[in-house]
DNA sequence: TTGTAAGCGTTATCAT
DNA sequence: ATGATAACGCTTACAA
């Protein structure tokens, strides 16, 4: 026994005046007699009224949803990430739609033809590490769809996109690291491909020079971000010469393996060996011997400034110029 | 200059034949030539057709889109859940609409009406820890959105639960302390007024007398889960005459704090005090001293079978009874 | 095999 | 102050 929702039209029989009057009774129009406005919401309160919002949506050409696409929640990064774009969401009276890439360009460009599909009013996203190919970008410049970039961004122009500017970390580790006298600093970085990759690489030689050390490039390792491959990073490091006495690493689940590994091997950390990373992991409060610091990228900062630039254009009448905005990363020590 | 996308209309108008026969030959009706079906789906591409889903969801009163409500995606037990529950979804063409209550109510009952307003085909919902007024789940009931509750379920029958037996756990713990000579074994729990709590204190009960160990309730203490009120709750343990020389804590965040106030006394784990704690982090594996073990409830299981239980639901013709399914909670070592 | 027309629920325009 | 009508894009009886 399905009983339908109410529409206007019931309300507008029930009442033997026309659904126009409801409809504007019900959205307060000022032309609409007080008496009839009372009794269209009395009957509508009867019924249980509730605007049917596909309806409105079909008639409006807006869907008051945005689709959010990331890697994956599973890292706090993330989470963080889209708490953030909710709140800011829920202050536009939007709701999110949520879509995980797991790194996989291929589920990235099928979740994003979805939220086409499903008309979102607005795209926020995050590059999952292995795409490459960019066109889906034209794809959506051409339906009009507001998208705002942020953390991992296309290397493109005329676009909007938030991100973090790594090399301000970096410098700021090394320095902590020369100022106590450390003269080998390793790197331990990400997948070759990978812009944030590169990144780290430029902003490493760059921030070891403003420090007088030397470039030694036996210093830096690759590591695909598996615990093995983080266990043979490490391998590569110890088996030097001369062994580094401190280490930077992609991010904190990296100096996590190493940490671990290093503790195998006898090394005593903050003795032997010191590590800091990019941060990824909020937890080390509760470790007995954290690393001595981690280069934060504020994902609440940067995902709210992302939320805040989509709901600009989506509130603009006019197409707006795409913006950039780069917050800086900090080392954080603990 | 703002291009509207194509639509039905145009494609029949430009091949001077009727909507409803483009329609068809877009959905491969059989009844369609061969011809007239390749030449509009020529035109479709050129003009870069995309069907208008607002106005299908609006025509056939379906939107593809689930909702889920938890309480915080920053807890991994949450993330793991949602992604399964992505995964389910997607293998049935649907889309996940995302809302956190942070544990309140009054929120929890505003994303639950938006989400009826957007029209949501069914909802998943985790219950926050201080959700008491449940008169919600008549109003959804009324509106016939099929509903399932994971993890955190309401005390009541008619409705589709998922959830995991706290007890087995419980039981497994003490037998585990129990069997490496443990007698005083106590339990830090949460907040009285929650349902979990009191599920914890009964099994913590029941187990202890199955183990023929003595109850006393100077061994259970209280904490509100913040910070402060894990040390507090520890303080009041390490204050008894008769030390416990086991610990069975609320979740794993609790046992983190407790482990390292235990610490910071001078208190040596797995010598002078064990851990087993009710696991939602997973990442005990990187910790040079982890507590003996959790016991593991499994959300990906859990969301699994709740999406599942979801979608046949959605697929059935008709009303289908509703379901309980219950996981046992396991200890798992480290 | 294809076309015609009605309808989904709402709102905006134009009349009265 | 209220009503009639059309329109949003698509699907589907029913007709031809």
């Amino acid at each position: 026994m399905k009983k339908k929702p109410a529409t206007i039209k019931e309300i507008a029989r029930k009442l033997r005046i026309s659904p126009s009057t409801v409809s504007r009774a019900l959205n307060d129009h000022p032309s609409i007699g007080l008496v009839t406005t009372m009794r269209v919401k009395k009957m509508a309160e009867e019924l249980n009224y509730e605007p049917n919002q596909t309806a409105i949506f079909f008639k409006q050409r807006k869907t008051f949803t945005i689709g959010v696409i990331l890697p994956s929640l599973s890292e706090p990064f993330f989470s963080s990430a889209i708490s953030e774009i909710e709140d800011v969401a829920k202050d536009h009276n939007y709701m999110v739609l949520m879509g995980q890439s797991h790194d996989d360009a291929d589920r990235e460009l099928q979740i994003l033809q979805t939220f086409k599909k499903h008309r979102v009013d607005g795209i926020l996203i995050s590059l999952g590490k292995n795409t490459e190919d960019l066109s889906f970008i034209e794809l959506l410049e051409e339906s009009e769809i507001p998208v705002v970039f942020f953390d991992c961004v296309p290397n493109i122009d005329q676009v909007n996109k938030v991100y973090s500017d790594l090399s301000s970390g970096m410098k700021e580790a090394i320095e902590a690291f020369a100022s106590i006298g450390h003269r080998r600093i390793a790197l331990i970085n990400g997948p070759e491909n990978l812009l944030a990759t590169q990144e780290r690489e430029t902003a490493y030689k760059a921030a070891l020079t403003e420090n007088n050390l030397e470039y030694n490039d036996k210093y830096i390792v690759h590591t695909d971000l598996t615990e093995q491959g983080n266990i043979e990073a490490t391998e590569k490091l110890l088996a030097l010469p001369e062994r580094p006495s401190a280490v930077i690493s992609f991010n904190d689940f990296v100096t996590l393996d190493v940490m671990k590994y290093a503790r195998q091997k006898g090394l005593v950390q903050k003795k032997d060996v010191y590590f800091i990373s990019y941060a990824n992991y909020p937890l080390w409060k509760y470790m007995e011997n954290p690393p001595m610091g981690s280069i934060e990228q504020y994902p609440d900062k940067q995902a709210r400034k992302a939320a805040e630039i989509l709901f600009e254009n989506l509130e603009a009448k006019d197409p707006i110029e795409p913006k950039t905005v780069v917050f800086e990363s900090k080392l954080v020590l603990k």
